[in-house]
RNA sequence: GGGCCGGUAGCUCAGCCUGGAAGAGCGCUCGGUUUGCACCCGAGAGGUCCCGGGUUCAAAUCCCGGCCGGUCCA
């Protein structure tokens, strides 16, 4: 497999590195494989014929040299994977053709092909700027990728290793003495095959994978299509021509490094103590925290420079490539329309702001904010038009996101104030955990908060690994469950696929089709009008008529290509029965109009809100529409009046509403990847559902022919459902009158409750309705203090305690409260008990007065009481409560009693 | 999608573990004091303890379900 033509053409010599005893290949003879770490980076020495190459310039000569060798350019997808259900981020360019091509399902865009491709990689984010540029969170893989088919060969091994061979050497100037490749095994995404790691001089510039096998039930087994993915790092190999101290100066340029570091106000290494860094750099695990000591260390014994100096300087430097990384990973991210959030891509993209804004600390200002984004946008205006574009939305993103940052930050001492209350005074782990894990608060952050409330913290260094442990593994694809029973998928699985009447036009109400199979109350058909639930319309309802039969459909789902027919009950018919089908079309006109809705909705949306609107999901049914979309806040009253204009607008302007089929990389060209709002549809071909200059999506569900005929649209709620989400509802047509009819309705009985205008009448009630309550607490005073003289008249002196017994009959509890406590406080010597008839039986409520108490309990009271009478009860001594079967007059009689006897006893 | 945390006065929160009569500070109103930018002193108003159910003599407190907010992880 690894003896490649090239190689045994150029006698290359097959080696075993001395260090990590890997495989290798090169021209000349060598201790090591010629990768970090079994080697120092060298390449700075290395005389490389090409001159200094920026980013843009490494792209140009990459795409340029495969599309000589006969690749076609393909454009780069963004850097969020919204045609994939499985990933969020696109991590490789191979990723642009999964899963649909490098299954076979889907040719692909040309053949072979070439495309550079910015990725986004969170994998390694805390090594970023500790390995002085290895680790990066984004960066441009150049992939050219050839599919082979098993009746059309492109190229593989021999002709990939010559095109690596012959770039390097030819385009870059590499010396050929210095190229080795490493023979490595890859495996990802399901996949898995040999490959090649390239490097020069330390640095790896190219990774050349050959994709054969495919994970089946747990084991590799061949695929049915061998296909060349390579990776080459743009980024690297500007590094390798610039020769700069670090990739990061390579890629931003100078300047823009000067500039970060005055934001964070901090100075640069000198050039000479980075170029001795950088050269050990590829030895530093950077999991280990004393990776930047050893540096230091090593630096030092180089040039002179103190070790504490040279850390401090690597730190700070750090920060710096953090910012720099940070930042443009999320202009990128923000750019592809993501929202922050706390779920899914959204999560991510607040992942790294926060990151970001942690490191710039006390800097983190609007106008340091507003720098960093402005001077990004600058960078790579060229690359990444669309990044320039959305500057407005990542500037204004990212402050809001700061400022939820800044709350957060706030808050941050009051809970760990409480936490240290809570857990008397030493955070330990559990407490750190849970600080992190619940609240954001990162266990650096605690320790520096809590020792101002002098509680001193430990962080054990293995505090994240902790903290993953705790986190269950779960799957990102939601899994849907089947609609049908297991039985009739099996039975209806493998049928040919179903004429689909509505689609050749939506507005085909009957139809008569031949039975294929029945399953029970399951039916398919040769053809049918019946659209089946997919794409959040919900599946058609009607009747299917043979001879004097008439069965109901109650609804409609489908499995594959097949539609099944869903009926009441077990019909009476065979295969090869000819029936006619009718839909329930008054519904399914309904349905259609809040399809069709959904779609001008969405368009008005992301012309009002922008164009990082996405639609998070879509449901119609009979009653309303409803649409989910991505947008960082509620919108206000006056953007959902706009939208609901424009979508109106629309409506009023009849445009035509067409559907095609279409290939997908034809129809992707076109539309751009907002045709896969509502998911990605696994056809090569798939059909498109385009209002004319408004909205074009991939679609499968039924529509009107033109806008005209959803009659107008009115958005009924607007909610945000989670953050980043909102939700719209809205109903269309003769659904809009029904939704007036029963706000009209509504409202008209709310008059008729309050009596006379809905919104003074209640403006009203509410000022009588406190002025009542004032008027009560009078009411309530004035009770307290009449029926206080009048008991305190009645009571009974015994052995020295103030007995008192009172039949509570008014029903309310907060005035008998009120008047127990005025008693006891104004009279110690008191002891007060208190009956009100319940649903459940009889409150007693015993109360007693400071001096009354060394005599005795309520509580001792009532369990006296219960020893005579059927109840229970209990409480402090001073006040205690009861419940009891008998009547209030007979209870009061029986513990005055008891009483007397207690006393008498006591006495 | 899952885990965890929170929801008590206009605001910030205590009380919840271990059930027993609704609390503090700030703010507000009134009075006193004081020419000093977080004045001071006194009095007062202000509550659906998120909602629903359960356990209990008794629930802000315990249990179950829901809603809302936050946060971490996929």
């Amino acid at each position: 497999m690894f003896r490649v033509r090239p190689f045994m053409e150029r006698k290359y010599l097959r080696q075993k590195c001395r260090v990590c005893g890997a495989d290798f290949w090169a021209l000349k003879e060598r201790e090591d494989c010629g990768d970090a770490p079994c080697t120092d980076y060298y390449f700075f020495d290395l005389p490389i014929k090409s001159p200094p190459l920026s980013v843009e310039e490494v792209v140009e000569k990459f795409t340029g040299f495969f599309e000589r060798n006969g690749h076609e350019v393909i454009e780069p997808h963004p850097v969020v994977a919204r045609w994939r259900e499985d990933l969020y981020l696109t991590i490789a360019s191979i990723v642009v053709f999964q899963p649909h091509v490098t299954s076979g399902l889907v040719p692909p865009p040309a053949n072979p092909l070439v495309i550079a491709q910015p990725c986004i990689r969170l994998e390694d984010i805390d090594s970023v700027g500790y390995t002085l540029g290895r680790h990066l969170t984004n960066f441009i893989m150049g992939g050219h990728h050839a599919f082979n088919y098993p009746d059309k060969y492109v190229y593989f091994t021999d002709e990939t290793v010559e095109y690596a061979r012959r770039f390097f050497t030819e385009e870059i100037g590499v010396p050929e003495d210095e190229l080795v490749f490493k023979e490595s095994w890859w495996e990802g995404g399901g996949n898995a095959g040999p490959a090649f790691e390239v490097a020069v001089g330390g640095l790896e510039v190219a990774t050349l994978v050959f994709m054969m096998y495919e994970e089946r039930d747990g084991a590799y087994a061949p695929m049915k299509l061998r296909i060349v993915d390579t990776g080459y790092g743009i980024e690297r190999i500007a590094w390798l021509t610039q020769k700069t101290p670090t990739a990061f100066h390579a890629i931003y340029g100078e300047d823009m490094v000067r500039d970060f570091y005055g934001l964070l106000g901090l100075k640069e290494l000198p050039e000479d103590v980075l170029r001795a860094a950088i050269r050990v750099a590829g030895r530093v695990n950077p999991r280990d925290v004393a990776g930047l000591r050893r540096i230091g260390e090593l630096v030092s014994t180089a040039t002179g420079m103190g070790v504490d100096e040279i850390v401090a300087g690597l730190e700070n430097m750090v920060k710096v490539f953090t910012l720099l990384d940070h930042s443009k990973t999320a202009a990128l991210m923000l750019s592809d329309g993501v929202v922050p959030s706390n779920s899914g891509e959204g999560y991510l993209a607040r992942l790294v702001l926060r990151r970001l804004f942690r490191v710039l600390g006390d800097h983190a200002t609007e106008d340091a904010i507003e720098k960093i984004f402005g001077s990004q946008v600058s960078r790579w205006r060229k690359l990444y038009p669309r990044v320039w574009k959305r500057k407005d939305y990542i500037i204004e993103v990212a402050l809001i996101e700061l400022e939820r940052f800044r709350r957060l930050m706030e808050r941050a001492p009051l809970v760990i104030r409480r936490y240290i209350k809570r857990s008397k005074g030493a955070l330990g782990v559990k407490e750190l955990v849970e600080l992190y894990d619940s609240h954001g608060i990162p266990p650096e952050m605690v320790k520096q908060i809590a020792r101002r409330f002098g509680a001193e913290v430990n962080v054990p260094p293995n505090f994240y690994e902790i903290l993953v442990s705790r986190h269950a593994r779960a799957p990102i694809k939601k899994k849907e469950k089947a609609k049908l029973p297991e039985e009739v998928l099996k039975e209806v699985k493998n049928l040919p696929a179903t004429r689909r009447l509505f689609h050749e036009d939506s507005f085909i109400r009957r139809f008569s089709a031949r039975v294929v199979k029945t399953v029970g109350k399951y039916v398919v058909l040769d053809k049918t009008a019946f659209y089946p639930e997919g794409g959040g319309q919900v599946g058609d309802r009607g009747f299917l008529r043979h001879g004097e039969r008439e069965y109901r459909v109650i609804d409609t789902q489908k499995v594959g290509d097949v539609i099944v027919h869903v009926l009441e009950e077990a019909p009476d018919l065979r295969e090869g029965d000819e029936v006619e089908g009718e839909i329930d079309w008054a519904r399914r006109l309904v349905l259609m109009r809040h399809h069709t809705a959904t779609h001008i909705i969405l368009g008005a949306a992301r012309r009002v809100l922008g164009e990082h609107v996405w639609q998070a999901g879509a449901e119609k049914t009979e009653e309303k529409g409803r649409l989910d979309i991505t947008h960082y806040e509620l919108p206000s009253r006056e953007e959902i009046r706009k939208i609901e204009e424009l979508a109106n607008k629309v409506v009023l302007d009849a445009r035509p509403v067409r559907t095609y089929f279409m290939p997908r990389y034809e129809a992707e060209r076109k539309y751009g990847f907002t045709l896969y709002q509502g998911g990605v549809p696994k056809q090569a071909v798939i059909r498109v559902v385009e209002i004319e200059d408004w909205d074009a999506e991939a679609c499968f569900g039924t529509h009107l022919k033109n806008t005209i005929e959803a009659g107008g649209i009115k958005i009924v709620n607007v909610e945000k459902i989670q953050d980043g989400v909102v939700r719209l509802e809205y109903v269309a047509g003769t659904q809009v009158v029904t939704y007036a009819d029963k706000l009209e309705e509504e409202l008209r009985r709310v008059g008729e409750i309050v009596g006379g205008d809905p919104v003074k009448r209640a403006q009203a009630l509410k000022r009588e309705y406190e002025a009542i309550k004032r008027l009560l607490s009078t009411y309530r005073s004035e009770f307290v203090k009449m029926k206080k003289g009048e008991l305190i008249e009645r009571a009974t002196i015994i052995n020295g305690v103030r007995v008192i017994t009172y039949a509570h009959e008014i029903g309310d509890d907060t005035a008998l409260r009120e008047l127990l406590l005025e008693i006891i406080n104004e009279h110690p010597d008191a002891l007060i008990v208190a009956a009100t008839r319940k649903e459940r039986g009889t409150l007693l409520e015993v109360s007693v007065g400071k001096e009354a108490l060394k005599k005795i309990s309520a509580r001792d009271v009532l369990r006296e009481l219960t020893r005579s009478v059927k109840g229970r009860g209990g409480g402090k001594p001073d006040h205690a409560t009861g419940m009891f079967e008998a009547g209030p007059d007979e209870l009061l009689e029986r513990v005055k009693d008891v009483i007397a006897e207690m006393l008498s006893n006591e006495g």
